[in-house]
DNA sequence: CGGCCCCTTGAGCTGGTTCAAGAGATGTGG
DNA sequence: CCACATCTCTTGAACCAGCTCAAGGGGCCG
């Protein structure tokens, strides 16, 4: 059932199918969730571990002029937040973007598991440090790169990471986000997000429509975001 | 010897004063680093773990177009890179900014740690954590601070990190960072970091000359920008 | 049917960039 | 010990990428 987030799990070869199937049974019973609901807040006390199984989310963070900044946007098999372990404050808020299926890991189970797999430890810090390269990929994005490279740029990891869990082929992918959700994950207003779009849609490069990304020429799409997904730590599958 | 970093071990009060020890032992002679040589490349295979026992060092990728984004700085006590245990690929390059002087850790070494010392391991993951949240706040700062807010945000990080650290006290700190570094950290470029200082400068709520910055009025400038340290997950120390 | 989002486009503005030039500072070699 | 090169800091002037403000249209839900 939860496809995505065993393909998620054991695509980077680090666990065997008895830590996954251990994974899989420690999730209670999934949580379906509309959109736009807070799961954790800025401020609480770290909770459970949180499995997307289906539907986005996103981790931002509010400014007091009310704007707010995206900080990651969450699909079927991420996971969050590892952050319960250790750190006493949520510095965050996350919240569903769709409706959305959500596994929970209780806490102590987690703990549990940790101490008896090594493997499951392991492949944990490995998500971890893959989100933050993510992470700083989104930083070199905000930093340096202009808004047309930086729209790309995005679709560019969003398609490969749809990609790795079985969610996108052939330059298709199920991309139910506003363009206000886009601006605010790339540092932009919705205003300039859909001229920008519009520039993309116009060279014949890729078109964002009704939440669904159609990737016309991704070889020119990469070409203009000076994509280089390495920093994903997977290759991009041909076409499942 | 190795002040700074016992400090910011020792600091969240994970560890006990044998596991310091541990650690301590477990670096090997400290190396002695001219400023602007790059300690890891991207693209290197994960080496050691560094700790900056003095100096400055950042993290940073360089973009096609020869523009650079600092995704970190990193001070003394400041430790990288974990990534050696499970990535396969640096991401991106490590540099000293000022001489410094570094020790490391060996793979091998640490790992033992690792395994023999629980309370290690969680350290290490509070450290990461930490950075992560770090990192978070400097893309919120990109992607929705004017450059005033900006710049104020950045300062306040330091010294408050300084400060936990017994590097900055009394408002003073030695910052021996460009402002071509700056502007590199900030997303901007150095013109627009010098016009921005001067302006802080000239309402008298900090200067930055000569490599040392002097914080005449904290509260302003906490005020400005915006600035909420919880995300360094320490408090700031009164004067020690 | 009405209200609420979201998308779309236009027009004008502005924060930050680019380009340029001079002034210290520091270091190096003759 | 001076001459020269290099680097950073500083400031001015002009430009432009992305923002703000505004208005109209479409889709969806109650």
């Amino acid at each position: 059932m939860p496809d995505a987030f065993i393909k998620k799990l054991s695509g980077h070869g680090l666990l065997s199918q008895e830590d996954v199937a251990l994974l899989v049974a420690a999730c209670g019973r999934p949580n379906d969730i509309p959109a736009g609901r807070d799961l954790i807040r800025e401020g609480d006390r770290p909770g459970p571990l949180f499995v997307i199984l289906e539907g986005w989310a996103c981790r931002y963070k509010l400014l007091p002029e009310g704007t707010r900044q995206i900080t990651a946007l969450l699909m079927p098999g991420d996971i969050f937040d590892l952050h319960a372990f250790v750190l006493d404050r949520m510095e965050h808020t996350i919240a569903t973007l769709t409706s959305a299926r959500v596994a929970m890991i209780p806490r102590e189970r987690l703990e549990g598991l940790i101490e008896a797999r090594p493997a499951i430890t392991r492949a944990f810090l490995w998500t971890q440090l893959v989100d933050e390269d993510t992470l700083r990929a989104w930083l070199v994005s905000l930093g340096r790169r202009d808004t047309l490279q930086r729209v790309a740029h995005l679709m560019c990891e969003l398609y490969v990471r749809a990609s790795n869990i079985g969610l996108a082929k052939d330059g298709r992918l199920d991309l139910p986000l506003t363009q206000i959700v886009l601006g605010d994950a790339l540092g932009l207003t919705s205003v300039h997000v859909n001229r920008v779009l519009r520039k993309l849609r116009m060279s014949g490069i890729m078109e964002l429509t009704a939440g669904s990304l159609t990737i016309a020429d991704l070889d020119k799409l990469v070409a203009v975001a000076g994509f280089d997904g390495t920093y994903l730590h997977r290759r991009l599958r041909r076409a499942a």
